[in-house]
DNA sequence: CACGTCGATGTAATCGATTCCAAGCCCTCA
DNA sequence: TGAGGGCTTGGAATCGATTACATCGACGTG
């Protein structure tokens, strides 16, 4: 492959003055600036970024470790910062942690060792040690929907509590008076605070959250179905499931289809995260929207103002409930059914 | 952040005796190993792989070009990829080429620039130049599920022709007579292999696959609806619509949902790639499973051999029919019912 | 006409590693 | 005792870029 010393030999300059057209400085004559031009065009010359990276100390490469791929809200998230980054001149580089910190701790390690200029982080746990080592070593950096308090790093996420409070709102109309609901990790932050928000919204109408009723789930289908299955083996199951996730959501729909019954007829079902399947799936599924292209975006946003000096700023998005047809016909059908 | 000439300074050797130590060459006395090692923990030093990729002219570094994240085939392709990868110390960079072959273009220059050690392709199109280009010139390639023809590129693929054979028996054994495609581009190998299997499988039973019940899709759920209120509105719609990816047959739910008629019974519906979300839906729909991480591994077992200097090998996998329920009853249950 | 200025260019240092080559040291064997 | 050989080790070149600094003409001005 041409070097830049290739070219400058082909067009009869220095390096630097091929250095200087390429990255386009002014004082190059334009008699230069033509011969070097036709010189890396007829060698098909494309500059080394490595070399490049290695002089000027930056990569234009951003990291972004997220919890699971196969999760379509990951996915998505993946996605827009991926589009984001790239309108704003940066590569990105994804590293998936499957919810393992150890996985995580191995892709924050190459990710440093490759020298991303900044790194975004949906922590799968309360921090790994390299994670929180990079965070308070000054590597910039931004966590996305999940982040570990107590750090000095910027948080773009969506806050889901009016959203919840809209669906307990909605749940109670329906006639729904046992909630349970599928929780995730209590070491992230989404698998702690959608239980909180769950509950005081219970409380608002005078309702429990018995802990027989609060199933522990690791963000995965598995999970959710383990968990539903505990519920539905209760002398009292409960009528609604709340799965903190859209994966436990599915599996929780598996458990009860396993047993013969019918979602909402036997027990409805919301989820956290909404993803564009869930309106295909059997009964459609009521969700808690995030705006995934905004957290992405903004999460580049947020990155990059760091990286380039200026000084980055916390998002939170509101979420939204999107009802269809898992928890019981809506009060407005009913209504009219009436 | 620290460098190779402070770990030296610290452990009171030179440079060339640290990089000896980090590579474990074996001319290297106990004790120099020992300071060195120290001083590497004392400092919380990391070889700058930046560096290292200038002087030794490799990233250990995979590119992967696919052609949808959002799509949930790819998502696993490229879960699977990452894995493998992992386990032979490679790290991989994915791009999304969302079916455009500028942005695919756009791709393989970015990941080039970065030299990285080898290419794995599910190209867009026909070929973007810049991938043509790359392919001729010697960088390690392979080709995942598409390819180009005429290139000597290994190729990792699934053979869906025996699947297809099976699924329009099962179709034909149900009663069907009269069916439709909904096509991917025919710029891709997939795109046009699946109508061939298809129209192949139909000629073995005498029936025909007429241009009216040919759509042309772009492998997107938004075109699988389009092509399929094309196909309701003829005076004789289609028995059937076998969609020739995932996507396209939720586009195709929604087109037969939209107008109030149900799947199977107003029309049958079945979809090449299999994902984990058909088993949810309403009804569950039969696919055509490629063994979508076999695809990855082998891919990237591939590319490897390839750069560590081994001859690769072209595979092709089986892809299997799965049966559910958006054809129609199954023949057993039918016969049991009769 | 001499001097300062400015634009264009080249030389060389530098980034952080790897690795070839030479040298130093110790040991063995003739 | 001296030559040769095997370990260790360090010096320095190198990978492909960027960029500070020096140089060299040309030009304008007093």
């Amino acid at each position: 492959m041409a070097s830049i010393k290739d070219v400058a030999a082909e067009a009869g300059v220095s390096v630097a003055t091929v250095s200087r057209v390429l990255n386009d400085h002014p004082s190059v004559s334009d008699d230069a600036r033509k011969r070097v031009l036709a010189a890396v065009e007829a060698l098909g010359y494309r500059p080394n970024a490595v070399a490049r990276s290695l002089r000027t100390d930056q990569t234009r490469t951003l990291g972004l470790v997220i919890s699971d791929v196969m999760n379509p809200y990951f996915t998505e998230l993946a996605r827009s910062v991926e589009e984001e980054a790239r309108a704003l001149g940066y590569s990105v580089i994804i590293g998936n942690a499957d919810e393992r910190p150890d996985l995580q701790d191995h892709h924050v390690t190459t990710l440093l060792d490759r020298r991303i200029d900044g790194l975004l982080v949906s922590p799968t746990d309360g921090g790994s040690p390299r994670m929180l080592e990079a965070a308070r070593g000054g590597t910039p950096m931004v966590f996305v929907d999940r982040w570990i308090p107590g750090l000095d790093v910027p948080v773009i996420r969506a806050d889901g509590q009016a959203a919840v409070r809209d669906l307990v709102a909605h749940l109670h109309g329906l006639g729904h008076r046992r909630f349970a609901i599928i929780a995730g990790p209590a070491a992230t932050t989404t698998g702690s605070e959608r239980v909180e928000a769950f509950r005081a919204a219970l409380a608002e109408y005078g309702l429990p959250l018995p802990d027989a009723y609060t199933g522990q789930g690791d963000f995965q289908a598995e999970s959710g179905r383990r968990v539903t299955e505990g519920f539905l083996d209760l002398p009292e199951p409960p009528e609604v499931v709340f799965a903190a996730d859209n994966l436990m959501a599915l599996g929780a729909l598996d458990a009860v289809r396993a047993r013969g019954l019918r979602v909402p007829h036997d027990l409805a079902l919301a989820a956290f995260d909404d993803i564009p399947w869930f309106v295909h799936t059997d009964p459609p599924v009521t969700a808690i929207a995030q705006p995934t292209g905004e957290l992405g975006r903004a999460a580049v946003r947020a990155l990059v103002d760091r990286i380039e000096g200026r000084p980055p700023q916390s998002v939170t998005f509101a979420a939204r409930l999107v009802v269809r047809r898992s928890c019981g016909e809506s009060p407005v059908t009913n209504r009219s059914q009436t």
